[in-house]
DNA sequence: TTTAACCGCGTATACGTAAT
DNA sequence: ATTACGTATACGCGGTTAAA
């Protein structure tokens, strides 16, 4: 497959046609850009690395897009941003039926006419590196990247026969089954783990044998709020007891239990910051900042201390199970409870008062190991799923070698 | 190309209140 | 009276988009 029986030739060459957006006098204002509207009006959010987004969509008005001459997109075309995030592409299929699509001044269509290339081999082509690296190439501005259209039609594509181009296609959709199979094996996991514990804890409804009973958090776990920052004082970076920030919680790695952290204390210095020790197994959760808002939730692996930013719950041994509780915090929503001022915030006391539905330990237990279960599987899936991705790559990137 | 505005996310700190 | 603690809020930062 790898050897070079095409050649390469650029985007003009191959009469592939790029048209820029309508830059005119009538290009929208900010205020003719709308909620609602006849013609959609593509911003960058729509055009994500993996293909359109529809989920934020604006719109002009009929008038308006009377009046825009050039950048109308058709189906089968696909749309490349070129100015703030530069290389995006989406292949347009009309499935959802808008009655007019246009792209904004940072993007561009390429339009395929020429019959000796499939659009979709196209597509792949265009989002494998071998395109990707001539995109960074060209791109230029410090302070925004941007590509101009005599830049892209000097893109050189590697495009052998037709019958070369539906080999690689039925190779690449099989990868690309692969990926969309686990993807979705992972939304269900999910939503399979969520409905378990919900159909658990609605047993006793039915006067099933396991009774939960509703208590309120600050009667199963402390509640406690961690150790200001030291603005003056050296933290370590390599020392024995970990200090965990929020923005811990986003290292890779760190999804349910807390391994890494960018800071660190020894023992001296808990004293020095007068830092509270919270036991392995407590759980953390952001307290205040939009990513109180996020519902992330975290256990720690080890003894630890936190910032003041950030909740802690430890759970009481006789009465709950700390894997119990951290699947319960789970599906708490706190967005719920969180104060509606110019900045979120958990409140401890209402965090203490939440009630939640708890059986007897033992059965806390099965529960706990039954969810685990599932958060392994699921931890587990994700990582093949990763795994396909890169060998999608690899096997495309092989390719045009 | 530069500058400004904005947004999402996270951090630092002022200040009232409870504890000692 | 003084310190420790918890809450409320002002601010910082990096990235993206819009305007100049």
């Amino acid at each position: 497959m790898t050897n070079q029986t095409y050649s390469l030739k650029s985007l003009s060459d191959l009469d592939i046609k790029i048209i820029d957006g309508d830059r005119g006098a009538e290009y929208p204002k900010s205020n003719e850009i709308l909620k609602n509207g006849y013609c959609v009006f593509l911003n960058a959010k729509n055009i994500s690395s993996e293909g359109f987004v529809f989920s934020d969509i604006k719109f002009i008005t009929f008038e308006k897009h009377t009046k825009l001459l050039k950048g109308i997109v058709k189906n089968n075309d696909i749309v490349l941003t070129t100015r703030g995030t530069v290389g995006n592409l989406a292949l347009f299929v009309d499935k959802l039926s808008y009655d007019a699509v246009r792209i904004n001044s940072s993007m561009v269509i390429i339009r395929n006419e020429n019959p000796n290339i499939i659009t979709d081999f196209l597509y792949k082509v265009l989002n494998s590196d071998f395109v990707k690296n001539q995109i960074k190439k060209i791109s230029y501005g410090s302070a925004q990247n941007q590509i101009t259209v005599k830049d892209i039609k000097n893109i050189m594509l590697p495009i052998p026969t037709l019958d070369k181009q539906k080999e690689f296609l039925e190779l690449i959709y099989l990868w690309d089954n692969a990926v969309n199979q686990y993807k979705k094996l992972i939304e269900y996991l999910n939503k399979y783990k969520r409905m378990t514990l919900q159909h658990l804890t609605e047993s006793n409804v039915d006067n099933n044998k396991i009774i939960f009973k509703q208590k309120l958090l600050e009667e199963v776990c402390i509640v406690n709020i961690g150790t200001k920052f030291e603005g003056n004082f050296k933290y370590k970076v390599k020392a024995e007891i970990p200090f965990i920030k929020i923005n811990d919680l986003n290292i890779p790695g760190n999804e349910k239990y807390i391994i890494k952290t960018k800071l660190s204390l020894n023992r001296k210095d808990i004293k020095k910051i007068n830092g509270k020790l919270f036991y392995k197994n407590s759980i953390i959760l952001p307290k205040v900042g939009a990513s109180a808002l996020l519902n992330k939730r975290g256990i720690l692996s080890r003894e630890s201390v936190i910032d003041n930013n950030l909740l802690c719950l430890t759970a009481n041994e006789k009465e709950c199970n700390s894997e119990y509780l951290y699947q319960i915090l789970l599906t708490l929503d706190l967005s719920k409870i969180s104060q509606e001022s110019a900045i979120p915030l958990i409140n401890k006391r209402e965090l203490s008062n939440i009630r939640i539905f708890i059986p007897e330990l033992d059965v806390q237990n099965k529960i706990a190991n039954i969810l685990k279960k599932y958060d392994e599987l699921i931890e587990n899936k994700i990582k093949i799923y990763k795994l396909l991705i890169k060998q999608r790559l690899l096997i495309s990137n092989k390719f045009f070698l």
